[in-house]
DNA sequence: CTGTTAGCGCCTTCAA
DNA sequence: TTGAAGGCGCTAACAG
């Protein structure tokens, strides 16, 4: 690798000339700067990322810890659109992007422990910290005390830190605005309990605006990787909702795999769906193009919000604000023909 | 962050009998020792990683690089898991993974040119590159010619390149095999012109051995990245299929995306899965779960070629051997109800 | 057993 | 306009 001095040596000048000739800072002459110029790109010159951040003793790295294992966890699909949106938006102002897997079925373990050491150990730049609850915020106090500039993707507003957050809100608002304009009145929910929140808190308000019935379906929450598991439980769900005196016309799912379930089940006991019931899933994951009929649902702007975190971050770093950001992305409805 | 010479300070010692200490080479006195280590605990020491790989002039970074782009590719699922392999693998022999994002759509865009300039400047310790390809190929050389190790994780034997490969070939003859046992007699293959050879060399394989008649389905090919055209085409494939004289009573498909659309086209044209016509996929994407009947697949072993392509690659950068290695790693058969 | 010296590549400060 | 010196944190070679 060609160096600063190997590039001296040929243009027959100190390596400081060479230094400020390729940062353009400082005096050089014309001639001077030509050559260093012309011989740095024969070289291929490079600058030595180590020794910038020995020399500035900070480094230009930004860890992005996430949730996902090595078992296939409900998380990689969506996690890598945003891994895709950080990295380009880093790449652009000269950052690396660090990921680091955070085992969540053994959140405590030492392990997960000896992970946070090492993230602080090598002293980011900063961290952007994918995921929501007690534990990534945990983590977001931790090295915010480390005075390492951090940045959640979460789901809601997380007081007194700075977060992007993807509106689910918003996003299931907008679905039972859409599922009552195309006219149906019966609109209900289905979920698990006690794990979606904001999910229910934007269906109420819709519901409420509307003046409409709010109809609510919970299964006992579910939180393994067991994909199959989900689906026998929504298809059970499925036959509840079906038999229910009177029946919805609408439902919006808690994810895509609890409507996929959904909308197997229905077709199972001869429910048609979208005629007699429309189902909206959520998070646009693959497996929505490929259930019959396909299914509408309530898209996460991943790669945005990506690219809107490692932006807060970058900022976060070079000025450090004084005061909490919190910026929502909105969901965006993605329809197929399930609805 | 706490520095060698901040324990030296402490320690009133020499910052050379710190280094010595913690890392156990040399002669210290167990008085040093002890102290130098209550020090170091004390105060979290942790080496800095830019002044060693400045003192080495080498880094401790293995670059992935990866064809995925910021929509949605079908690569993005099974990816995950060959990172989080690899990741798992380099971290405990004490190395970092730096993740790059190939655009495959514009491969020989200017963005991707300057990636692999972005790459090799900064002098990875070594590559892995993940793909089947003419296009892997070159990168391959071209990082090899820069005196960077690299291992590739492809889908076939390279020639004279280093690569782990997820054995296709073996993954459809087990396939076959399979379903001889299961007492099918006239299996067809599904898949798309020019894109799937060692699957349907691997389909051929068994079929010769196993005496049977070969019977192969192709649709034009189709490489982009809408899913919903993907299940179109399928579900029509399924009609041919279905309307066959002669028609096969087990399809081993191309992909999972294929078999979804198989399984949810037969359903429509009444042919019944698994009793007249078995199914089979290939990669166990989330999907294949979420089919109903569930679809039996060829699972790709992600997470351990992934660990194996870090091994072979930190291997490589200790001592350079001389010939090229190929590890085949085994595809599983993942039974569900399709079959 | 311990300390000193030098240098990895880069940049800032100061002197010429 | 240019060059020399010093130091970021670490380690190897050598001297005490």
């Amino acid at each position: 690798m060609a160096s600063l001095k190997d590039i001296a040596k040929r243009a027959e000048l100190s390596i400081n000339t060479v230094s400020r000739a390729l940062r353009g800072s400082g005096y050089v002459s014309e001639d001077a700067r030509g050559k260093v110029m012309r011989i740095a790109a024969e070289l291929g010159y490079r600058p030595n990322r180590a020794a910038r951040s020995l020399r500035f003793s900070k480094n230009y790295e930004i860890a992005v810890i996430s949730f996902i294992g090595e078992n296939r966890s409900s998380g990689d699909q969506l996690m890598m659109e945003k891994f895709v949106g950080i990295k380009r938006r880093l790449s652009a102002s000269g950052y690396e992007m660090h990921l680091h897997f955070l085992d969540i079925d053994n959140a405590c373990e030492p392990a997960n422990l000896k992970l946070l050491e090492d993230i602080s150990g090598q002293n980011p730049a900063g961290i952007i910290i994918i995921g929501d609850g007690e534990l990534y915020e945990s983590i977001y106090r931790l090295m915010e005390a480390k005075q390492t500039p951090a940045v959640l993707i979460s789901y809601d507003v997380i007081p007194e830190m700075d977060c992007v957050y993807i509106d689910r809100l918003q996003g299931v608002q907008d679905a039972v605005h859409y599922l009552a304009e195309k006219g149906r009145r019966k609109i209900a929910f289905a979920g698990f309990s006690g794990i979606c929140c904001n999910r229910i808190r934007g269906y109420r308000k819709a519901i409420k605006e509307l003046k409409l019935q709010e109809i609510i379906f919970r299964e006992r929450s579910y939180l393994g990787s067991d994909l199959e598991r989900i689906f026998d439980l929504a298809v059970a769900m499925s036959k509840n909702i079906a038999g229910t005196k009177i029946r919805p016309d609408a439902v919006i799912a808690y994810s895509d795999y609890l409507a996929a379930g959904l909308v197997a089940g229905f077709r199972e006991c001869g429910v048609k769906v979208p005629e007699e019931i429309a189902v909206i899933g959520f998070d646009n994951r693959e497996l929505a193009a490929f259930t019959s009929p396909g299914l509408t649902t309530i898209a996460q702007p991943n790669f945005k919000a990506g690219e809107l975190a490692a932006e807060m971050l970058l900022n976060k770093i070079i000025k450090s604000s004084e005061q909490a950001n919190a910026v929502g992305v909105t969901m965006n409805l993605k329809i197929r023909s399930s609805t």
